[in-house]
DNA sequence: TGTACATCAGTGAACGCGCGTTCACTGATGTAC
DNA sequence: TGTACATCAGTGAACGCGCGTTCACTGATGTAC
């Protein structure tokens, strides 16, 4: 009946399935309190066939993060999509800078929320792991991030251009919204009842927060260093 | 030769030996990994000596939190004492205005970064478990954030009305304050190299960003809701 | 076509280990009378 | 002053438990000849 590439795919089921578990686990008790016991017996398999598919616990987690990186740059691709630079282009007005932005703000933070929710707990591992004490899972998610960080590098360098300024550091301003992101992620886990609509309008100001702040401070730096 | 009293010391002694062996372990391991055979053995007391001080391991975190927040507090207060409001209040030139905004985060970070060395493991702790699994732990922490939260917003009322505006959401921007700090903290276990100034420099700019956000909106808001 | 062999996901028994917790004990101190 | 008792930080033996890991095995599949 099963084939070679059958046989493949079970494994590949089997593998995801004890991912599944395991981020349910973290929820519960966090990534540190995992047992390759305890992850092969939710995903309902015998602990030693763990051994079938990682080699130990944190190879997994590295898997873990791999996945979340992914579906991040997914939310992140579609959230930057939302936003519209055009309204920018007429800053002569600054309440009608501050408009244009918070509706930029606003599109992004409802499509990245979206989106999030749809996998939040692989992404609430990914955030919560960035700091976390495994090393090698650490080290990945921190690869990760500094990709996702680019990702949004160039979008407020296109943003800043929009404007028709240009950010000094905008590595750290990417680092800084990508933090606020991560803190809504918290707030979603910590608060599962809070509605959608408030989560986005939290990062939503979080991320107006940082950008005007950022459009002040390139706007007038000539005379500030 | 040991009094009632003194016996009373020795035990606060014994107490603060196993805190201080749990931070060490926390750093390095992490919170969620501490044993309480662990925690016993590295303050060089037997297992069972443990429960004469704490009935568990999370009644020792929540005293750990305890001990953090008013380290905290302390780092805060110092900080915002470094703060000087007079040069906001001519903010007709936003050059200027910037310049004031950044001389007051650079004091402000530099003095809550010097304190917050002498005292790195408590505070990673504080923030690290903020997020954690131990649910009295972080409960503990959280109540705690509220009331450093706090006294943020005093200093941002203040600050708001010496540059003579008002901020809509002062404690959402205070809680993005912290959130800042917080990774400046996660930066400097992480990368224990980075100098002190660049890490002051960090967390300056981050604050800085925010509060000119903050400003930014806050002086043109009537128009854009 | 048939036979022997290789591959490989999954299994169950068994191991030694560190864990949290209990218990009765020690030995120094202060208190009652 | 002396004697009996209470308090209390710290101890060591002992327990049962879940853990990671090893090992030889199963049974289904594909391959060689």
């Amino acid at each position: 009946m099963a084939s070679r590439k059958e046989l493949k795919k079970q494994k590949e089921k089997t593998s995801q399935a004890l991912i599944d578990a395991a981020l349910e686990l973290c929820a519960k008790e966090g990534y540190a309190s995992l047992s390759l016991r305890s992850v092969a017996r939710k995903a309902g398999i015998a602990p030693t066939s763990f051994y079938r598919h990682f080699r130990e616990i944190d190879e997994m987690g590295v898997e873990m993060a791999a996945q979340a990186k992914t579906v991040l740059e997914d939310c992140l691709t579609r959230a930057i999509e939302k936003m519209a630079f055009s309204a920018l282009k007429k800053p002569d007005d600054p309440a009608l800078l501050i408009k244009a932005v918070n509706q930029n703000t606003r599109a992004f933070a409802e499509a990245f929320i979206a989106c999030f929710k749809k996998n939040h707990l692989l992404l609430h591992f990914f955030f919560q792991e960035r700091t976390g004490n495994a090393e090698s899972v650490r080290t990945a998610i921190d690869e990760a991030w500094k990709e996702l960080s680019g990702l949004l590098v160039t979008v407020m360098e296109k943003f800043a251009t929009a404007a028709q300024t240009e950010f000094a550091d905008v590595s750290s301003i990417a680092d800084a919204l990508l933090s606020g992101l991560s803190d809504c992620c918290r707030q979603i886990l910590v608060h599962p009842e809070t509605k959608p609509a408030d989560v986005s309008a939290f990062a939503a100001h979080r991320l107006s927060l940082l950008i005007m702040g950022a459009i002040a401070m390139a706007r007038h730096s000539k005379n500030t260093l």
